[in-house]
RNA sequence: GCCGGGAUGGCGGAACUGGUAGACGCGCCGGAUUCAAAAUCCGGUUUCCGAGAGGAAGUGGGGGUUCGAUUCCCCCUCCCGGCACCA
């Protein structure tokens, strides 16, 4: 009887090889080929939960694996360690924010070091440390020099009882989280990033991505949403300046029967002083949070201001209305309304009684009824004057044209991605490097005098930011003029942080640099894994950082990521686990109860790594089972002694059928591995071939060499999943040298061949019998085989066979 | 509302390029071992009909293409993620 599989002293044993073997730490070696190997770093939130297990796994497998291929891997670990949660900790238990976060960045260091994960630590990066993030200070006033951030008002959620600035989170149903307070939509100067300069290139690069999903690319370019329209100006009757509006769609333009403003456009604002009625409803407006999901489910309301906007090709008078969908801060803050052909104009035309006309015909001649069905598509213009018969294209021209001849509008290309608001209201962020001048207006804080440290000492009430109260940071002397000045007491969005973190890693000690020579051997990451909730804001700002860095000269790579992997979320119950749903499970436990190679393999096998995984309490045991059986099989193995060479050419049918089992795995595993990221059918191959070396009974010499081929194979692939049993099997083996620095097997075609194949036979697509036929069999020989099938032969019978498809190697389909 | 994804046995999932639906695991049922239990091992397990051989149905719903559809196309339902201040 072999010793049986304890977890506790096996994973122990492993960890401390590799820890004294230094084994994953990493130097920068021109002659080998890098891996970069990256999973977006947690926010240290205290304990680790099972999310976290999982990407930290699938990114530790493909890490491993790709040291087995040969290759140099980095891996690197650290803290996304600004944010909210630091912030409601110091309210509620008046702990400030920056011990909070260093507590439970060493709490949640433990727990990942029980987990094995082969990091590089001497690499660890935590963002709330001056010697971060004083470089992104620095590039944001490089980007101030270079013009690429600028200060704008812009709105934000305005709890009026705690007189703060909330997030959209802190926002529920519209009202503060604390407070209870109706939130108001209120502009304030903030600093914008440019992110739309880089709009084309982010874009077009897109394309040229093969390693990221095509439904975060598709993502990212909806999001970006790049479109070619015309901006055309309608005269307002009574006010100098025209109505700037724009449009993707021209050809509808003689069917505008109304105009929209936003609440806060100054004609509203102007209607609203001679119009109580007017004013009651811009009030009303006003009174909801800033998220656009908020605006477009909300009940589409609007009012007339009583003046008319003159159609620039009819002359027409158009009402003008002030409408909640329309927000100041996208485009011009006014639209132009085509009912017949806008599903939101025509809901909203049809609710107000504004009159619907069609301007567009389906271009195949059939009528529709445009007071019944609003029509988007394409089509031909009628209606229209001059205009009629003209297809969208030839309609878009010709009035686009007529629009620039007249000097009334231009054709342009517009985005719907809009600049990056980097300011944040709160204390726990990087503070923003600028100080405020009377004279000079707002300077950078000159590179000499960075980083500007934000203070950790403090106490923190949730009515705005302790920096303002604090005369110590907030007076300084303008660094250009040398008169009394004040700091800026906003911090940057967290989201600046993890956008360069990744080439951090590469030097994280320099400090003459932002980045130095070292990034230029480790970037880009070659495989990057986490959330896809993350799959536009954090890739597309990280997208767009790498090229700011770029132009700066700080690197020459321009996309951060060559491969992206995007895995889903661990529920429980059909839904995320929550402290609030109670439905979390502690990883910790699990590990004490049953080692960490069992909770990593249940998340590796349990779901394809890109879907939701269902927890599953039984799931885990059959994790650990299968470890055991794993442990007594091997062990058994060793334990029965020495293994003859193997002889390929000596063995037995039964040791053929094996050896071949051995090397189909290693291909599948190979492929799934390495090709696929299909991690739970490599584990489910593993199964199936230990599996078949339990039923395997043959304690011959051959047989036992064909039996140990097996299980080495099975350890060395299993390895990347659950590094530590296999540590321990692989010694156990009677190997002297670790398994961390062996290579992958590879798979001996000739192993794979059969003599005879086994072929479905169908009739009419129906499965109805099964044949066997030498491997090289013809078509012909396949065919005459597959008809005298007695139970094929029943359903054929006398009907006339018109025609039958082979399939080579699978199957036979006689149509009759 | 808009963008992206998903739905397959009692459950998690497999079927990769249009070719045997249900691999592997869980659960359950039966058996072995045990004084008994746990653990372990062996066998069975989509549903319905049938003693069996075998047959019929079946991949969220409805339609289509095809010799053949979980896979491709159209329409729909429900669930999940994102929507720019959660990270």
């Amino acid at each position: 009887m072999s010793t049986p599989y304890k977890p506790e002293v096996v994973e122990q044993e492993a960890q401390q090889y590799w820890e004294d073997a230094r084994s994953f730490e990493v130097d920068e070696d021109p002659n080998k080929e890098k891996f970069y190997c990256l999973t977006m770093f947690p926010y240290p939130s205290g304990k680790l939960h099972m999310g976290h297990v999982r990407v930290f796994t699938i990114s530790d497998v493909i890490a491993r694996y790709q040291r087995m291929q040969g290759k140099h891997v980095l891996q690197p670990m650290g803290w996304d360690a600004f944010g909210m949660p630091a912030e409601n900790a110091a309210i509620k238990h008046g702990v400030p924010p920056a011990e909070w976060t260093y507590k439970n960045i060493a709490e949640m260091r433990g727990q990942l070091d029980r987990l094995g994960y082969a990091y590089d630590w001497s690499r660890e990066v935590t963002t709330c440390r001056p010697e971060y993030y004083r470089w992104e200070q620095w590039l944001f006033t490089k980007m101030f020099e270079k013009g690429l951030v600028y200060r704008k008002n812009s709105v934000v959620n305005w709890d009026p009882v705690d007189q703060t600035v909330l997030a959209n989170e802190q926002v529920i149903d519209g009202r503060g989280w604390r407070s209870d307070a109706l939130v108001e939509r209120r502009e304030i100067p903030q600093w914008f990033m440019k992110t739309t300069a880089y709009a084309d290139e982010l874009l077009d690069e897109l394309d040229r991505m093969p390693g990221w999903p095509d439904s975060v690319k598709t993502m990212q370019r909806n999001w970006i949403g790049r479109s070619e329209g015309v901006e055309l100006s309608f005269d307002v009757k009574g006010e100098e300046e025209p109505l700037t509006v724009y449009t993707t769609r021209p050809d509808t333009l003689l069917g505008v029967t109304y105009m929209a403003v936003a609440a806060e456009h100054p004609l509203a604002t102007k209607a609203a002083e001679i119009n109580p009625e007017i004013a009651a409803f811009i009030e009303e407006c006003v009174q909801t949070d800033a998220a656009e999901a908020t605006l477009e489910t909300m009940e589409k309301k609007g009012m007339p201001l009583g003046i008319s906007a003159i159609h620039p090709l009819t002359g027409d008078e158009v009402p003008l209305w002030v409408a909640n969908f329309v927000l100041m801060s996208y485009g011009t803050g006014a639209v132009m309304a085509v009912p017949g052909h806008d599903e939101r104009d025509w809901e909203f035309a049809k609710k107000h009684g504004v009159p619907i006309k069609q301007v567009i015909a389906p271009a195949d001649g059939s009528d529709i009824d445009i007071q019944e069905q609003v029509f988007v598509e394409k089509g031909v213009l009628v209606n229209s004057g001059k205009y009629d018969g003209m297809d969208y294209d030839t309609a878009f021209n010709a009035i686009a044209d007529h629009f620039e001849e007249t000097g009334r509008g231009r054709r342009t290309v517009n985005y719907r991605l809009r600049d990056w608001g980097v300011s944040r209201q709160r204390y726990w962020g990087a503070p923003i490097p600028i100080i405020y001048c009377d004279d000079c207006g707002a300077v950078p804080v000159p590179e000499d005098d960075l980083p500007v440290v934000l203070p950790e000492d403090v106490t923190v009430t949730g009515t705005g930011s302790p920096l303002k109260d604090m005369p110590e940071f907030v007076n300084v002397t303008c660094p250009k003029c040398g008169k009394d000045a004040r700091r800026e007491t906003d911090t940057f969005d967290t989201f600046v942080e993890s956008s360069w973190y990744f080439a951090r890693y590469a030097c994280p000690d320099s400090d003459k640099a932002m980045l130095d020579e070292r990034a230029a051997y480790w970037t880009p990451v070659d495989q990057y894994t986490g959330g896809v909730e993350h799959a536009i804001l954090h890739l597309l700002y990280s997208r767009f950082f790498q090229r700011v860095m770029r132009d700066e000269g700080l690197t020459d790579v321009s996309e951060p990521f060559t491969n992206l992997l995007t895995q889903g979320m661990v529920l429980k119950d059909g839904a995320k686990m929550s402290k609030n749903k109670g439905n979390v499970v502690d990883p910790q436990e699990l590990i004490e109860r049953y080692g960490a190679d069992t909770v990593r393999l249940f998340m590796m096998f349990a779901a394809p790594p890109e879907q939701s995984l269902e927890w599953s309490d039984e799931g885990v045991q059959g994790s650990y089972r299968f470890l055991k059986r794993f442990w007594t099989a091997v062990a058994d193995h060793a334990e029965a002694g020495a293994v003859e060479a193997l002889q390929k050419d000596a063995l037995d049918d039964g040791q053929k059928a094996l050896r071949r089992k051995t090397h189909q795995t290693i291909a599948k595993i190979s492929d799934d591995l390495g090709r696929r990221s299909s991690f739970n059918t490599a584990v489910a191959a593993s199964m199936e071939l230990i599996n078949a070396v339990n039923k395997f009974d043959d304690a011959s010499g051959q047989g036992r060499a064909v039996e140990r081929e097996a299980l080495e194979s099975v350890v060395l692939m299993m390895s990347p999943m659950t590094p530590h049993i296999c540590h321990a099997l692989w010694s156990a083996l009677g190997h002297e040298t670790a398994l961390v620095d062996e290579r992958w097997p590879t798979f001996d075609e000739s192993a794979l061949e059969l003599d005879m194949i086994e072929l479905v036979v169908q009739v009419n697509g129906k499965l109805r019998g099964r044949v066997s036929v030498p491997a090289d069999a013809s078509n012909d020989a396949i065919e005459e085989l597959a008809l005298g099938d007695d139970n094929v032969q029943r359903f054929v019978e006398d009907k006339p066979v018109r025609k039958v498809i082979v399939v080579p190697g699978r199957l036979v389909n006689v149509v009759v």
